[in-house]
RNA sequence: UGGGAUGUAGCCAAGCGGUUAAGGCACCAGGUUUUGAUCCUGGCAUGCGAAGGUUCGAAUCCUUCCAUCCCAGCCA
């Protein structure tokens, strides 16, 4: 059983490990080095784990290294907010850099001597297109680039011109560095990119010294180098770019090459993985916040409650490859699930709770019964629980034409209550308008803990004392969408599921569990998973559902 | 119509020329059970995008075709 969470490997064999494990054996490499690029202009989702869990994966597994290094060549977007939020939220997952911290923009004065180098060797040069002649001559698909006029100006004049680029002498956007490498390549990432541009902007780690930045595709190949990485890795979008990766390494004077293979990205089912439809999401209001429980970044998954390991576990099931692919929301559910199974304490906790007087009770009388923490584990040991002649049970748990597949609650049914006494419905109460709204029981005294006795009783059914019940807030989470794929959509907004979200201001729970200190998901038995919310107060509580329970009465009640 | 990739069950995914095509999720049928949970047992691709070909032997090699995804930022 708990094969399933402990596992030897932080990631399954797959087509990336198959060549690390041939650059191994042909001394290739001595020690595996990868490296988790983010840039830091939004929070990180269920997809960047996939990348954290591979590469610090990939690391650990190898006994190597991993290093976190920050992307952040475009200060038009970054934050040092993001930056921290993306470190809390690497932690959190489980990983760690140790003193592998790294920034793009540390080698920003390296990543300049190279572009120098490329002018000089006549493989770079300073273009005065405006921006829009640029892509008029870049071509398309079906019609080859046109080489700049400014393509044949010599090293030295670019030598000139680029270093007055960097003493700010342009306006921003009036040049460009270009890597010289072919208008009429098929790959139209090699008719000549544009590795520098020039913007006046605040950089969140070298402030004011720079007005030329480096573009990714000049800046990420070199960063991975002069860090010693081995294997790059990264999405399928990257594919084109590798043969630029590779031609900026190879025309520089830099040792280490590294190799850049790409794998699918992380999509699932119901969500959305996408930070400009997220943000949207955010800022409209259908959900509060980043760290929303139904948001798929990593702040709402920790919000919601999911276990960090069940994340990796998950990421570690769905594998690694080249296939662009919807996982299932299940996967995730079960594998959630699995985890939850084997650490929550049991808790009992009526979502919609319905009075049961037990009329042959004595009324001033109290019992504490016990109950075991957790079903399969006496570690997570007992509890005591308090029984009295009042108590509330869920209203699911009643039902007027009942026929014989529903096993609980209906006049003259019998059912156990959950560590507790038999008890026979007699008579429901009604309200005026039909509903009801109180059960009339009696118990069988001889029933302390539910003990068998040759009776046929399969319904067991959890309660709450009435007098010693807490309410609590409990919030019911749904998928964020009804659409399987809501990102392949016209408009994914279309989409949001208007239920997502519901809220039981008067959910009611066994004494004792809202007050606790510690930070736990509990299973409120035959309802689901847990876990207290970021606002939760002593004198406000509020459990926030992570995932419910399989229900396979639900199906059967659906036929 | 250019370039780059990918097609194995409803969703993922092993498989790397040689027994009856791993495994998980989902689904179906049973068993156990003081959670209609968990757990256990069984079922679930004569078939690997299609058609040809090579071979004693093909999901694996070759050819052609089809489908889907990515690329025309001074974003990453």
């Amino acid at each position: 059983m708990t094969e399933k969470i402990i596992h030897q490997k932080h990631v399954t064999e797959n087509f990336i490990t198959h060549i690390i494990d041939e650059d191994l054996a042909s001394k290739k490499h001595k020690n595996i080095v990868t490296r988790f690029p983010p840039e830091p202009n939004g929070y990180l989702h269920i997809g960047h784990a996939k990348s954290i869990c591979l590469n610090f994966g990939i690391a650990a597994d190898y006994q190597g290294t991993c290093h976190l290094r920050f992307d952040d060549t475009n200060p038009e977007k970054e934050s040092k907010e993001y930056a921290e939020a993306i470190q809390r939220d690497i932690k959190w997952l489980g990983f760690d850099w140790q003193e592998n911290k790294f920034h793009a923009s540390d080698y920003f004065e390296q990543l300049y001597g190279f572009a120098e180098q490329l002018i000089n060797k006549g493989l770079a040069y300073v273009d005065d297109q405006s921006a829009e002649d640029m892509r008029e001559n870049r071509g398309d698909f079906n019609r080859p680039g046109i080489n700049s006029p400014f393509r044949g100006r010599t090293a030295d004049e670019n030598l000139v011109l680029f270093k007055a680029m960097r003493a700010g002498e342009f306006a921003d956007g009036a040049k460009v560095l270009r890597a010289k490498i072919d208008m009429q390549s098929g790959n139209i990432n090699m008719r000549d990119p544009v590795i520098y541009r020039i913007r006046r902007l605040h950089h969140i780690n070298t402030g004011d010294e720079w007005c030329i930045y480096p573009m990714y595709d000049f800046t990420h190949c070199l960063s991975d180098a002069l860090e010693g990485i081995t294997h790059s890795l990264c999405t399928l979008e990257f594919e084109d770019h590798r043969p630029l990766y590779d031609w900026v390494i190879d025309n520089v004077d830099i040792e280490c090459h590294p190799q850049q293979i790409e794998f699918s990205r992380l999509n699932v089912s119901y969500t959305i993985t996408s930070k400009r439809r997220l943000a949207q999401l955010v800022e409209q209001g259908n959900v509060d916040g980043w760290d929303d429980p139904r948001m798929s970044t990593i702040s709402g998954l920790r919000r919601r409650g999911y276990p960090p390991a069940a994340i990796r576990d998950f990421v570690k099931q769905v594998g690694i490859s080249k296939k662009n692919s919807v996982i299932s929301m299940t996967i995730l559910e079960d594998v959630i699930r699995n985890h939850l199974n084997q650490t929550s304490p049991r808790v009992m906790g009526v979502l919609h709770p319905l009075k049961v007087v037990i009329e042959n009770y004595p009324d001033d009388q109290v019992e504490m019964l016990t109950g075991a923490n957790h079903p399969q584990d006496e570690s997570f040991g007992t509890r005591e629980i308090p029984f009295s002649r009042e108590i509330y049970v869920e209203q699911s748990d009643y039902k007027e034409n009942a026929n014989r597949k529903f096993f609980r609650l209906t006049e003259g049914r019998e059912v156990r209550l959950r560590h507790a006494y038999y008890i026979t419905c007699r008579e429901a109460i009604k309200d005026a308008t039909g509903n009801v709204i109180e059960l009339r029981c009696t118990y069988d005294p001889e029933s302390r803990g539910g003990t068998e006795d040759g009776r046929k009783v399969k319904g067991t059914i959890h309660w709450i004392s009435a007098a010693h019940a807490e309410p609590v807030e409990v919030r019911l989470y749904d998928r964020l969408f009804n659409h399987p794929n809501p990102a392949s959509m016209e408009n994914f907004m279309d989409a949001v599921n208007p239920n997502s979200l519901e809220i039981l201001p008067n959910a009611m729970l066994e004494p004792g569990i809202a007050a606790q200190e510690a930070d736990v998901v509990y299973q409120f038995e035959r309802n689901a998973y847990f876990k207290r919310d970021k606002t939760h107060e002593k004198d406000k509580p509020v459990f926030n559902q992570v995932v419910t329970m399989r229900d396979s009465w639900a199906k059967l009640e659906q036929q």
